[in-house]
DNA sequence: CGTAACTTTGAAGCGGCTCAACGGATGTGG
DNA sequence: CCACATCCGTTGAGCCGCTTCAAAGTTACG
């Protein structure tokens, strides 16, 4: 999906595999790259076929917020990238296919429906959850999302993306107390991971309790 | 715009005037009610003629996030009301109407766009923004809204339709602290107020400063 | 191995929260 | 008219959850 395209973090290896489909307009983006929309997609809506975007925006001096985490099936909308409002990243190779205005205009409708409603879920947890919360609700969202075929319904198992700075920017934490959280899970056995990108999900139901604030702080 | 009307808080003086003009749809709501869109309204896009909404969400113990607040010319998307996504208050007496989906598309689509903008800064506010600079924000955002005659551009002054625990929950703060940071800005004469509903801007670059994190904390 | 990048863990500090008291404004009834 | 209640805002004191700072552990890769 790139006209330019930039390498964001200096010293992360760089590989670019930019397929044109004649029929679909399609693109492969290589992690850790900021997407620049081509100037003909300014407006454009696009699909995830598989991988990880984040969308994130930054005040001035640095501090940085992550706006949403896309994985497959998720819809970004150019207009957000191309006016300034955010930046979109790949976190790991990345397909993207341009959604066709008309043929499309259903999914794009429930795509801005969904995004909106995401940006209000998010905002309940940056401005009212507790870290705990805010870290549970995050894993259940990524295993929503980056679960579909690994793992159980009730122990889904999913590759994390993201590193405890971004799941931290995410959350309007720091990364030092996410960690301490995820040790905190996997000590009490909600969760279990070894390397620390893959994550399983033990008791999806007591992590949806705490994300929704339902649980006691013990 | 109400099918039902519920009054929300116990005691305000309820008052409804439901006028529905033969060729614009539109409609009065009185203070502190919550906005139940009609049937017929189910996905429909309403601007407000002249008064201030709030669109909020709560946690199932009651933890509030106030996710914007609405004022004249602002749109507001029902099917985040009807889908159960959030929730819409009146402040004052107000007045929307309803957009045509056809003859007002770009209007909508602009109106789309600003919401999603909006919520985008909103998380930055409530992730990574310290106290004084949340409320030095929502201080510039509400002139920007209200005082359209009001004051001079540079000195707006405005009515400030949310009470300090709205703030509060607009900011991801107690009411305590808004009322401590709004003090502050007083003592140094960044703002005026005597009545606490009635503000007025003084130093507004030293507030943009401020907001933008730019400024000393000192 | 050795270095770099990331994570974990600990200890200390602080910003915003909690709890509490007071003050001003408005309304109500005697 | 005053006594009293209610609601909202302000202010203070103490505390706690998260951040900050620091150091050690782990993994990947040359």
């Amino acid at each position: 999906m790139l006209e330019h395209i930039e390498p964001a973090g200096g010293s992360v290896p760089f590989r670019l595999t930019n397929t044109q489909a004649p029929l679909r307009q399609e693109r492969w983006v290589a992690p850790q790259m900021t997407l620049v929309p081509p100037v003909q997609w300014r407006d454009a809506a696009v699909r995830i076929g598989r991988g990880c975007l984040i969308v994130s925006h930054e005040l001035p001096d640095g501090r940085r917020q992550i706006l949403d985490v896309l994985g497959q099936g998720r819809v970004l909308f150019c207009s957000m990238l191309t006016h300034g409002t955010a930046k979109a990243r790949s976190l790991t190779f990345t397909n993207v296919e341009r959604l066709d205005e008309h043929c499309d205009r259903d999914a794009i409708e429930e795509a801005r429906h969904l995004a909106m409603k995401r940006a209000y879920e998010h905002a309940l947890l940056l401005g009212r959850k507790k870290s705990t919360e805010k870290v549970a609700t995050a894993l259940l969202d990524l295993a929503d999302q980056f679960a579909r075929n690994t793992g159980t319904q009730m122990r889904p198992s999913f590759t994390l993306y993201l590193m405890r700075n971004e799941l931290a920017d995410w959350l309007g934490l720091t990364l030092e107390t996410v960690s301490r959280c995820l040790s905190d899970f996997k000590r009490k056995g909600l969760i279990a991971f070894d390397r620390t990108d893959r994550m399983t999900i033990r008791e999806k139901t007591a992590l949806r309790a705490i994300a929704d604030g339902l649980a006691p702080s013990t």
